[in-house]
DNA sequence: ATAAAAATGGAGTCGCAACTACAAAACGAC
DNA sequence: GTCGTTTTGTAGTTGCGACTCCATTTTTAT
């Protein structure tokens, strides 16, 4: 998902490095402060550009945002893809769980799921943005049916289930805990709804 | 939950329709065009009000965006009241799943869930709108809560279960099955999210 | 009926955040 | 080196959305 229709012609690695600072600044600001709350102004302090620096990098606001959601993407994917990529235990799931406790609690829940929160702010706002996390979601989704089907074939889970629909329950339960748990400020939340999921894969096993 | 310190002193039956307009109308902008996109000018001609009414009404933007999250709260709490009060069997559990489902069909998926959509918003912008969603939150939990400890009582669920635990999971399958289906233009994904949690009650039924 | 209080109309002000202009500096190719 | 391109600095400008002022009409109380 790349989020320029005409990729950038030329950029020196000099350029390469403010664009990322750039992007990682918004990210950041953007996930703690929320999408109203972080002003351009802020993102450039933050990333120590100036305006020009800015706009010579992203056309306006809503270009910076694209950027921001395939950076956070990748982030997140990529963490979690360590993580479901050959899934082969229960064990493997409970650890999986704890990183996403672990991760919303070193952010003292502040932020909630950095993809959630963007496509929560934004599905009404920019249809482009919201399609680009759908897209995202979707991945997601991917990974985690990709995970089950290998616990099926590893014969940890039942050769009738439905990875699919399953993949898009517990990736439900990520995103409704998350909130959650964001908005009480207490990572017990996703704790019991990610739990819940798993437990519910348990009486999918073989040996049940 | 209360919104003003100092409840508002008088108003008369005509006021309190306009306040009442006012915020129906702030509510319906926001869920259908999000929190950035709604303006209080926007506002004022979807309730037929000019400015000097709005903050006849209303000290500041963010006072009435607490008053719409207890029209939100009050709205969702009340359908959901109606189906969740007496649950009494898992078809009853069903029909709550089909009402939700048709609820985002209804608006072709777009806004989500109102308190939802208000708590990814207002979550790291607005400390005490968390806290008044925070709360909403705690209210739908314990409606679920007490449903599932009607149908424990009733024989419907195990004895050994812990009502207020699976109240979470489930409502978290609720919000991030919202999230998804928001996000997506698609209520396939709460159908899912909100079946695999009910299927896993069925799991936890005494003749099972 | 009349006065006080509440509700409303409409034309403002004002701050500020997004965005721009233009020139200077750094860099890369050769 | 030196010329074209990329990157950066320092100012702006500007549009718009939150909020205000004050006059006027409507309602309520007695």
């Amino acid at each position: 998902m790349t989020t320029q229709l005409s990729e950038r012609r030329e950029l020196t690695p000099k350029g390469r490095a403010t664009r990322e600072r750039i992007v990682a600044a918004a990210s950041d600001l953007i996930l703690e402060h929320g999408m109203e709350t972080a002003k351009l102004e802020d993102i450039q302090s933050a990333a120590h550009v100036s305006a020009s620096q800015l706009y010579h990098y992203f056309t306006d606001k809503s270009a910076l945002i694209l950027a921001v959601i395939d950076h956070q993407t990748a982030a997140v994917l990529g963490q979690h893809r360590e993580r479901l990529e050959r899934l082969d235990s229960f064990d493997a799931l409970e650890e999986w769980r704890d990183f996403i406790v672990a991760s919303i609690e070193s952010m003292d829940c502040v932020g909630g799921c950095p993809l959630g929160s963007l496509a929560s702010s934004l599905a009404e706002a920019d249809p482009i943005a919201r399609a680009a996390l759908a897209d995202s979601f979707a991945q997601w989704q991917d990974l985690l049916r990709d995970g089950l089907d290998s616990m099926r074939t590893r014969g940890e889970l039942r050769a009738d289930i439905d990875t699919e629909s399953l993949a898009v329950g517990v990736l439900a339960s990520v995103q409704g805990g998350l909130l959650l748990s964001q908005t009480r400020r207490d990572s017990s939340a996703v704790r019991t709804a990610v739990g819940m999921s798993l437990d519910y894969l348990r009486t999918l096993r073989v040996s049940s």
